[in-house]
DNA sequence: TATTCCCCGCCAGGGT
C-alpha cells in the first residue's frame, strides 16, 4: 500500500485511487463539497439518507492536508499532525462506528493522523493523554466538546483547528443540545476566526436556517447548502388488514397484524420493526415470539431504557446478521450502520413525514440501494395518517425543526464553561455569544443578568455562597474554586432525565431501568414485561427493583413516561386534504381504498369534512351530552384547545366538562346540552384574548413548576449529583420547586422565570399551532351534525374517554360490544 | 384479555 503512495500523484489522484480500490468512483455531491472546502467555504450537506456524505465531508480536510504535504515521503506516522478536525456526533454509540468509517479512508491512503474519539466513556487514561496533546482528529458529543472548552490549557491546540464537522445535525437543531453547539461554535471561530464548519443532516423543511444556526448568521466566509444522493430509491407501502370489515376502529397496539408482518419478516433476511412507544416494542416482541416460537434467540427488542449492554448486543446482533428482526423504538433511528437490514416496518402512526422518511432510510443503507418500510396500521384510521404522509412526502413538505429562543439557562451554563476555561471580558464575550444565530438579538440587559446570575445568584440568591460561581476581578470574569469547577463539568449538559430505577436481576446482571411510579404500584411477585422477558418483581432495595425471570402472564407492561409525540403540523394538513379528497369521493392508493366504506359510513351519518370546515359532532347518550370536534390538529394542540373550549363554554353556560383528545379530535362531555351554537357565536373560536383565556383555562403553574425543574438544572442551579449515584428525584423536584416559589415571591423578574412561562406555551402546549388553529376554525365553515351512531372518526375518543372511567376488562367488553354493533350497523346501511 | 406515548449526554488531579 505504501508502495503505491510513494509515486508523485495530485491530492485528488491519491483519493480517486482510494475510490477505485473500493470500486467505485465519487459521487458529484461529493465532489462537489470537496470544492467548496478546497475554497474555505463552511456548509451543510443534506440527504434523505446517511450514504455517502460522511465521505463528502471528510475528504475535505484530507485533501487539504494532502495540498500542503504533497510529498508521501516526509509522512511519519510516529509524529502525527497537530488537531485540524473536530468530528461532533449526538451519540456515544456513534463515535467507535464513526471512528471505523473515519479511519478506513486514511489508512487506505496511508496518511499519518492520529484519529481518537472521547466520550463520557473513553478511559481516563486516553482523556487525560488527550489532554495534553489531542490528536488530528477527534470524534466526540456536544457535551464533551463543551468539556474540552473548561481546559484553558487547549485553547492554543484549538486555535489550530481547522474545521468542525456537525454530524446528524438535524437531530441536535432546535434543541438546548443544538444551542449548546452553536455557542462552542462561536467559541472555536473566535479563536480561529477562518474555522470551516460543515453540518451532515436529513433533509428538513428549514434548510437554511439549520445552515445559519451552524455557522452563524453573519459567516465570515461563503457558506453553501449541498444536497446529496438525489436518487435514493424510496418504496413506501401499507399492509392492508386481510379483513378491512373486522379491524378495530380504535386502539394502537395492533397485534392482529402480527400474523401479517411476520410472514413479511419471513421474506427478508433482516428487518427493523418501529414502533411508537417503549411499552409497545415489549407487547410485539412477545407477540411475534408466541406467532412464531422457533424465532426464539433470532428476534430482538431495543428501547432507549435498556440497559447499554442488553442493547449493544442487540446491535452486534443487526450488522453481522445474527438477528432476523428487532422490535425497537426511535432508540435505532440513528446511528450505526446497518447495512445489513433489507426493510423497516411501521407499527402505528409516523406522526410526521420526515420521520418516516428517516426511518426508511435506515433500510438499503448503502449508495444506489432501496429504502424499502412497509406501514402497519393499529387502528383503522391511522391508514389515513399513512396516505397523508406518502403525499407530504411527494409533495416535499418535510417538517422544520423549530429554533429556540435565547434560552438563558444553556446561555449561564455556557458562561461558567468560559469561565473555567480561562475567563473571559464582558464585551468580548457578549459579542461572540451574538455571533450565534440564536443569541443574535440578546440584549445588553439579558446578558448583564446572565452574569449577575453567575457571580451572586441574581438577586434574590446573594447570600448563599454556593450561587457564587463565576469571580469578578476588575473586567475579568473566571472561576478559580477546585470545588466549583469539578461540579459544573460532572453536570455539564442540557439533557434531564426522568425519575428512574434500575431492574436487575438477582444474579447482579443489569436489565435495564423503568420509572419509579411503575415500580412504586408493584408487589413483590407481580410479572411483568421487561427487556423482552417475562420476570417478577422479588424486591426494592438500593433504588434497584430486583427480578427473577418468571413463567405464565405478565401482570403488567411498563409504561415510560415518554414525551408525547403529536402529529406534526405538515402531516395534519396532508390529513386534513385526504379528508377532503375522501369527501369528494377520490380514493387514491391502496391506504384510501381500503377506507372506502369506512368513510361511506362516516359521511353517511354524519359528514366528511373539507379543508376549511369544522365538523362538530352532537350525540346524546345515557351519559349525558356529547360534543365531538375534527380540527386535526395533534394532541398537544388539541389538549389545549379542549381546555380553552371548555373555560369559554362554561362562560356562556355554568356546566363541568369531562373531555378527552387524540391526533384527530376533541371530545367535550357534559350533563347538559352543550351550547355549541351559542358559543360560535358568541366567539367561541375567536383569537381575541386567546393568551389570556388559555392561560385561565390550564393549570399553568403546575405546567411551569414541572418544566422548571430541567431550566434550574442547566442553570446550574440544582446539580443532580454524581454519574451513576445521583440524588433522588424527589429531592431533584423539591428544591426545584423551591426555587421556583422563591423566585415567584422575591424575584418575579428573574428571566428563568420568564422562559420557563415561555417554554410551556411553545413546547406544552405548541401555543403557536393552537393559534394557527383556533385561526383557521375561525374562518371555517361549521359542519354540526347529530349523528345516529358513534361515527368512525369518534369511536376512538369515544373510547378514550371511557378508559378514564372504566377498568381495563370492562373496558374491553365495553369496546367488543360498541365494535360489533357498529358492524352490524355498518352492514345493514351498506 | 387489553394495553400509547421517543431519544440523547456527563470530571480529573492527586493519592496509593
Amino acid at each position: 500500500m505504501l508502495e503505491v503512495n510513494r509515486k508523485k500523484r495530485t491530492p485528488l489522484q491519491i483519493v480517486l485511487d482510494y475510490f477505485a480500490s473500493k470500486g467505485h468512483k465519487p459521487f458529484r455531491f461529493q465532489r462537489d463539497t470537496w470544492k467548496a472546502y478546497a475554497m474555505g467555504c463552511s456548509g451543510l450537506v443534506h440527504s434523505a439518507t446517511g450514504s455517502g456524505k460522511t465521505l463528502a465531508v471528510w475528504l475535505g480536510p484530507v485533501l487539504q492536508w494532502l495540498k500542503e504535504n504533497p510529498n508521501p515521503c516526509e509522512w511519519n506516522p510516529k509524529s502525527p499532525p497537530a488537531l485540524r478536525v473536530l468530528w461532533i456526533t449526538p451519540l456515544r454509540a456513534l463515535a467507535a462506528d464513526t471512528e471505523n468509517a473515519l479511519r478506513s479512508p486514511l489508512e487506505g491512503m496511508g496518511l499519518p493522523w492520529r484519529l481518537e474519539s472521547r466520550t463520557g466513556d473513553s478511559s481516563q487514561s486516553l482523556k487525560a493523554k488527550q489532554l495534553k496533546k489531542l490528536p488530528t482528529a477527534l470524534i466526540t458529543t456536544p457535551e464533551s466538546l463543551s468539556l474540552l472548552l473548561t481546559h484553558e490549557s487547549l485553547i492554543p491546540q484549538l486555535t489550530g483547528l481547522e474545521s468542525v464537522i456537525v454530524d446528524e445535525w438535524h437531530e441536535l437543531l432546535g434543541s438546548k443540545r443544538g444551542v449548546q453547539v452553536e455557542l462552542a461554535l462561536a467559541r472555536l471561530r473566535k479563536f480561529n476566526p477562518q474555522l470551516r464548519t460543515w453540518g451532515l443532516s436529513a433533509t428538513l423543511g428549514n434548510l437554511v436556517q439549520a445552515r445559519d444556526s451552524l455557522t452563524g448568521p453573519h459567516p465570515v466566509q461563503n457558506v453553501q447548502i449541498i444536497e446529496g444522493d438525489k436518487k435514493k430509491r424510496m418504496r413506501l407501502d401499507s399492509l392492508i388488514p386481510r379483513k378491512m370489515d373486522r379491524f378495530p376502529w380504535s386502539g394502537h397496539i395492533g397485534t392482529q397484524m402480527v400474523p401479517q408482518v411476520a410472514s413479511l419478516i419471513e421474506q427478508v433476511g433482516s428487518t427493523l420493526v418501529f414502533a411508537n412507544t417503549r411499552s409497545q416494542t415489549e407487547i410485539w416482541y412477545q407477540h411475534l415470539l408466541k406467532h412464531r416460537p422457533d424465532w426464539a434467540g433470532q428476534i430482538a427488542v431495543h428501547h432507549g431504557s435498556l440497559d447499554t449492554s442488553v442493547r449493544d448486543w442487540v446491535e452486534q446482533g443487526l450488522k453481522n446478521g445474527k438477528l432476523r428482526a428487532v422490535v425497537c423504538t426511535s432508540s435505532l433511528d440513528l446511528g450505526v450502520d446497518f447495512s445489513a437490514v433489507d426493510q423497516v416496518i411501521q407499527v402505528g402512526s409516523p406522526k410526521g413525514s420526515a420521520r418516516l422518511l428517516q426511518r426508511a432510510g435506515r433500510s438499503g443503507h448503502q449508495p444506489g440501494a432501496e429504502s424499502r418500510l412497509t406501514f402497519v396500521p393499529t387502528n383503522a384510521i391511522e391508514l389515513v395518517e399513512m396516505a397523508a404522509a406518502k403525499t407530504a412526502i411527494q409533495n416535499g413538505n418535510l417538517e422544520a425543526r423549530l429554533l429556540l429562543n435565547k434560552p438563558l439557562d444553556v446561555l449561564a451554563q455556557h458562561v461558567v464553561t468560559i469561565a473555567i476555561g480561562g475567563g473571559f471580558q464582558s464585551d468580548e464575550l457578549l459579542q461572540e455569544v451574538r455571533s450565534t444565530l440564536v443569541f443574535q438579538s440578546l440584549t445588553q440587559e439579558e446578558w448583564q443578568w446572565v452574569l449577575d446570575f453567575v457571580v451572586q445568584g441574581g438577586s434574590s440568591l446573594g447570600a448563599y455562597p454556593e450561587f457564587h460561581r463565576v469571580e469578578k476581578k476588575g473586567d475579568h470574569y473566571q472561576v478559580s474554586i477546585r470545588k466549583i469547577i469539578t461540579l459544573h463539568r460532572m453536570n455539564i449538559g442540557t439533557i434531564v432525565s426522568d425519575a428512574s430505577m434500575k431492574v436487575k436481576y438477582m444474579k447482579g446482571n443489569t436489565l435495564g431501568t423503568v420509572e419509579e411510579s411503575f415500580v412504586s404500584k408493584l408487589k413483590p411477585g407481580d410479572r411483568f414485561l421487561f427487556a423482552g422477558k417475562l420476570v417478577e418483581l422479588v424486591l426494592i432495595r438500593d433504588n434497584t427493583a430486583y427480578v427473577k425471570r418468571s413463567k405464565g402472564v405478565p401482570d403488567a407492561v411498563p409504561r415510560w413516561m415518554g414525551g408525547r409525540m403529536p402529529l406534526s403540523s405538515e402531516l395534519s394538513q396532508a390529513l386534513r386534504f385526504k379528508i377532503q379528497e375522501a369527501s369528494e369521493g377520490q380514493f387514491l392508493g391502496s391506504e384510501m381504498k381500503s377506507l372506502q366504506s369506512l368513510f361511506d359510513l362516516q359521511a353517511k351519518w354524519s359528514a366528511l369534512p373539507r379543508t376549511n370546515e369544522l365538523l362538530i359532532e352532537l350525540i346524546k347518550d345515557r351519559s349525558g351530552y356529547q360534543a365531538f370536534l375534527f380540527p386535526f390538529d395533534g394532541r398537544l394542540v388539541h389538549e389545549g384547545l379542549a381546555a380553552l373550549l371548555a373555560f369559554r363554554l362554561s362562560r356562556i353556560q355554568k356546566t363541568t366538562f369531562s373531555m378527552a383528545c387524540n391526533d384527530h379530535g376533541i371530545v367535550l362531555q357534559s350533563p347538559h346540552e352543550i351550547p355549541i351554537e351559542k358559543g360560535i357565536a358568541n366567539g367561541l373560536f375567536t383569537t381575541e384574548g386567546l393568551q389570556e383565556d388559555i392561560q385561565q383555562s390550564l393549570n399553568s403553574t403546575e405546567m411551569a413548576k414541572r418544566q422548571f425543574r430541567h431550566i434550574a438544572r442547566i442553570a446550574g442551579l440544582i446539580q443532580s449529583g454524581l454519574p451513576g449515584q445521583r440524588k433522588s428525584t424527589n429531592h431533584i423536584q423539591a428544591s426545584s420547586n423551591l426555587f421556583f416559589d422563591v423566585f415567584t415571591e422575591y424575584d418575579p423578574s428573574n428571566l428563568l422565570l420568564d422562559q420557563c412561562r415561555r417554554e410551556v406555551l411553545e413546547q406544552q402546549m405548541e401555543v403557536n399551532r393552537l393559534r394557527d388553529s383556533v385561526d383557521r376554525m375561525e374562518q371555517s365553515r361549521m359542519l354540526i351534525t347529530r349523528p345516529p351512531k358513534v361515527t368512525p372518526l369518534a369511536f376512538p375518543l369515544l373510547v378514550d374517554k371511557l378508559r378514564e372511567r372504566l377498568s381495563s376488562e370492562t373496558l374491553g367488553e365495553r369496546v367488543a360490544r360498541m365494535q360489533s354493533e357498529l358492524e352490524k350497523a355498518a352492514t345493514e346501511s351498506n
